[in-house]
DNA sequence: ATAACGCATGGGC
DNA sequence: CGCCCATGCGTTA
């Protein structure tokens, strides 16, 4: 305050021109002007805008007065004292700076354009300025600002000075923050202050005046957010002060001259002669420096329709800077740092090409415009004060550009950073040097970029990380397969993803474990979704005594339904009209399309209308209901209330949790008591259904003659044959490196022990001697990972090999393939440690190849030493999921 | 043959 | 539907 005040109130009396009262002999600081100074304010006048009165006492009646579209509150949004303690909204009107935040951290990057905050357009004479960082300026800068004049010269009373360009007042901030910087650290504005201020000032009572504001923006987007982010130490200091502290409007205090040009003004645009809050004002560089990005491109700050969205940067590469990092990057120096963006590195980055792919927005709006493809060198520096010199360019691409930076290798080499790090640039005032920091990613926010940092690396490159953490992976693949299998998504799409996930791609794909939880929930519907294929008969076979039910195409996805007994002791199955979403009551072996409605209830000729009431009572409903998610259970309309009900919905899961269980621990061991084919129902006691979950039985030697096991054998011989055969055309064709003779003959080289295989040993014990043996059914099934060469109960050989993509049996079977090819990656991988992992990598690569190891292996007859790994690797696993997963 | 360079492709948002 | 961008791929050195 004492300082110098610069600007208007070089006279005595107090800046308030509603007021003209003196100024005390040290006059107190008010809000700060556009100059960079501070309005010097009598006593009184300062304790009101010290008050967040400001406002409400000298301007009640001025225009400009606004509600808030949250919460209605008033505020004031027509003179310089108030601008922060308003967002302009992207849509028109203002929200108060509390919902603002609360908008933005909930909604994110929903509707607020930070752009028109943040638009930092410099003036063409304040460009030099503001470019000074750069080797050539060309005006990469900032939009001008145009547009609320009305909001803001409205009849404020304040001096010219207020309502005048806004730039200029901007560059002098910018300056005036730079030299605030220790200042700022005092306590004086704190964010709390600020925002006392704001909410008394929303508390205002006057009429929102009509006058439209033009622009839209927000003004704070996440304040909160990225308060971490401080740069200067001074400013990390002050921040947490600030929160506490009341001064409302002290210096602000970072911003070179550089930021000033962006910052400065960038904040200013919105709101003149806004007087943020050190703490804020850093909130505002970030967003400056995020936005700006946007805000080159657009050329003014005119209310762009399409501002939203566009201009914004996508959040991840918001600059979030920690303590360390800021520390890393400043050392100890007295350096100012601002944040611009950061980066995850990308395997592209990260390789050999060296090549960083920057994003457009934040290379248009933090490094020097280029205009040729060959771009400028860049010198940057990194957080050891070594300077890199980088090409900074672009390459055409559509009818926009792609930036790169180029000769980041010995950088990145250097920082011993790889994908899935995150590298930051920052400026670093004075001076406006560019500083590259890093983060790794072990140290990144989020947990699960770790993982995915460990297992990209892992998995890609050292088997070894994958075995460390196997369980994120395998989680994570099963259900997104599963997932979108069921749902009847791009399978394909989504395997190419995964595939190249593991390889680095991961940063879009990553998914959490709440995902994952989401995606096994997922798995579970697609469960309950299996129904034996229409118009097919199951021919049944008999089995030591038990039925065993053949169907000759794969399952399909149909209605879920729960079934239950009525009073009279019949079973029955109630299924929910798609369209009412009433529950009607069908007979138990009633199998329906997966879109049902009433009208199609001819068993129920009363019900067989939407209209017509549900006879089932909703504490029925709510019994059968799974009563964990009423959403989901709307959905699946699964219910597991009783045990008959769970076993009818485990029956139809029979056939995921094979797949799962192939795959290994993720299934929830909850699946099984037992183990079902999909067209079990309640009551059913064929051997399938009667079979405990594959490992936990009896296990079936591989010299095993019985029923169950010849029975098995027999199947898979066909269906090999078949395979075969078709294999050998496609073969021919393609002349794909096959996997059979390879893998099988590994494999069986490699382990000694038939079906055991190196799987076993590395996974499941269990599982060995099992393959040929023990397998029941089930685990033939089960085994057939391979989906395709499946003997699942449902499908026929025959069939099999001919199951179209499109059908939804066939994705079905797809999908139970892709888990398994999964699963056989992972084991691959785990394998690879210790045994020989080509073989098993080769497999899963094609999937036609991998289906024929898979039935090579599936080989009930199995036993059989040439089984392919992979199918002995199916067996064990699914031998072993249970366990497990149990276990 | 290999690396570098640029453009093209395609999935995600 | 268009933009962004990670990566692939063809060409060139």
């Amino acid at each position: 305050m004492a300082s110098t005040p610069v600007a208007a109130p070089a006279s005595k009396i107090c800046f308030n021109s509603d007021c003209k009262d003196l100024k005390s002999e040290i006059p107190r600081k008010g809000w700060r002007l556009r100059t960079g100074e501070f309005a010097e304010l009598c006593d009184g006048c300062a304790s009101a805008f010290e008050e967040g009165r400001f406002c409400d006492t000298f301007h009640l009646n001025a225009s400009g007065w606004r509600s808030c579209a949250s919460c209605g509150k008033r505020v004031h949004c027509g003179c310089i004292v108030s601008v922060h303690a308003f967002a302009l909204l992207d849509a028109g009107g203002i929200e108060c700076i509390s919902c603002a935040r609360k908008n933005v951290v909930l909604g994110s990057s929903s509707s607020w354009s930070q752009s028109l905050l943040f638009h930092s357009s410099v003036p063409e004479k304040y460009k030099e300025y503001s470019a000074k960082g750069w080797t050539q300026l060309a005006g990469s800068g900032p939009v001008p600002w145009r547009q609320a004049p009305s909001l803001f010269n409205s009849s404020v009373s304040q001096p010219e000075l207020h309502s005048r360009v806004p730039y200029e007042v901007d560059l002098s901030t910018g300056i005036d923050r730079l030299n605030a910087c220790d200042r700022s650290s005092t306590p004086s504005l704190e964010k709390k202050k600020v925002e006392d201020f704001s909410e008394r000032l929303m508390n205002g009572n006057l009429k929102p005046e009509t006058r439209d504001i033009q622009e839209k923006g927000n003004a704070g987007i996440n304040f909160e957010d990225q308060r971490n982010s401080c740069l200067t130490k001074i400013q990390q200091s002050s921040l947490k002060e600030e929160a506490s502290n009341p001064s409302f409007g002290l210096a602000v205090p970072y911003t070179s001259p550089d930021e000033a040009g962006q910052i400065g003004i960038s904040s200013t645009h919105l709101r003149p002669n806004f007087q943020p809050s050190p703490a804020k004002q850093f909130h505002i560089a970030l967003q400056n420096a995020l936005d700006s990005s946007s805000e080159t491109q657009s050329r003014n700050g005119r209310p762009r329709p399409d501002a939203r969205g566009k201009n914004n940067l996508f959040p991840r590469y918001w600059p979030r800077f920690t303590d360390q990092d800021l520390q890393q990057i400043t050392g100890d120096s007295n350096s100012i740092i601002t944040p611009l963006f950061e980066k995850m590195l990308s395997a592209s980055d990260a390789g050999r090409i060296g090549r960083l792919v920057l994003p457009k927005k934040c290379a248009e709006a933090h490094f020097p415009p280029i205009s040729q493809p060959e771009g400028l060198p860049l010198k940057v520096q990194d957080s050891k004060g070594k300077e890199w010199i980088f090409q900074f360019r672009f390459w055409p691409n559509n009818n926009s550009r792609m930036y790169v930076l180029e000769g980041v290798t010995p950088c990145i080499q250097n920082m011993q950073v790889q994908a899935g790090d995150v590298v930051t640039f920052s400026r670093l005032e004075p001076g406006g040097k560019l500083v590259m920091g890093f983060r790794k990613a072990s140290t990144a926010s989020a947990s699960d970029q770790d993982n995915e940092a460990k297992n990209i690396n892992g998995v890609s490159m050292h088997a070894d990380a994958e075995m460390a953490d196997p369980t994120s992976w395998s989680k994570v693949d099963k259900s997104g397969y599963i997932a979108k299998e069921a749902l009847g998504a791009k399978v394909a799409v989504s395997r190419k993803r995964k595939n190249s996930m593991l390889g680095s791609k991961r940063k879009r794909l990553r998914i959490d474990n709440e995902d994952l939880i989401e995606l096994k929930l997922t798995w579970e519907e697609a469960q309950g979704l299996l129904r034996p294929p229409p118009n097919h008969v199951a021919s049944v076979v008999l089995i030591e005594g038990f039925e065993f039910e053949e169907y000759e195409d794969a399952p399909i996805l149909g209605k879920p339904t729960i079934f239950a007994t009525d009073n009279l002791g019949e079973k029955i199955q109630w299924v929910q009209c798609e369209d009412c979403f009433k529950w009607r009551r069908l007979p138990s072996n009633v199998l329906l399309p997966s879109k049902w409605t009433c009208p199609s209830n001819s068993w129920d000729p009363e019900r067989s209308s939407c209209s017509a009431t549900q006879e089932l009572t909703a504490e029925q409903l709510e019994n059968l209901l799974p009563q964990c998610n009423p959403a989901a259970s709307k959905k699946m309309k699964a219910a597991k209330q009783e045990p008959e009900n769970v076993d009818a919905l485990e029956g139809l899961d029979t056939l995921a949790n094979l797949a799962i269980l192939e795959e290994g621990e993720s299934l929830p061991a909850s699946s099984q008591a037992t183990t079902k084919h999909p067209r079990h129902r309640p009551g059913c006691s064929c051997i399938v259904c009667i079979q405990p979950p594959s490992g936990k039985g009896p296990k079936h030697k591989q010299t095993c003659t019985c029923n169950v096991c010849e029975t098995v054998k027999r199947r898979f011989r066909t269906l090999m044959l078949r395979r075969e055969k078709k294999q050998s055309q496609k073969e021919a064709e393609t002349t794909g490196k096959k996997q059979q003779t390879s893998l099988p003959d590994k494999v069986v080289d490699g382990d000694p022990p038939p079906c055991t295989n190196a799987e076993n040993s590395s996974r499941k014990p269990k599982k060995d001697a099992t393959e040929g043996s023990d397998d029941h059914p089930n685990r033939v099934k089960s085994s057939t990972s391979p989906f395709k060469g499946q003997i699942d109960l449902n499908i026929q050989p025959e069939r099999e090999e001919e199951l179209s993509p499109g059908s939804d049996s066939s994705s079905m079977m797809k999908l139970l393939q892709d888990a398994t090819d999964i699963y056989l990656r992972q084991q691959t991988m785990l394998t690879t440690g210790g045994n020989s992992n080509s073989e098993v990598t080769q497999t899963q690569p094609g999937g036609g190849p991998g289906e024929e190891k898979i039935s090579n292996s599936l080989n009930l007859g199995a036993s059989h030493p040439d089984v392919d790994r992979e199918p002995s690797a199916v067996f064990c696993i699914k031998t072993s999921a249970p366990t497990s997963a149990t276990g």
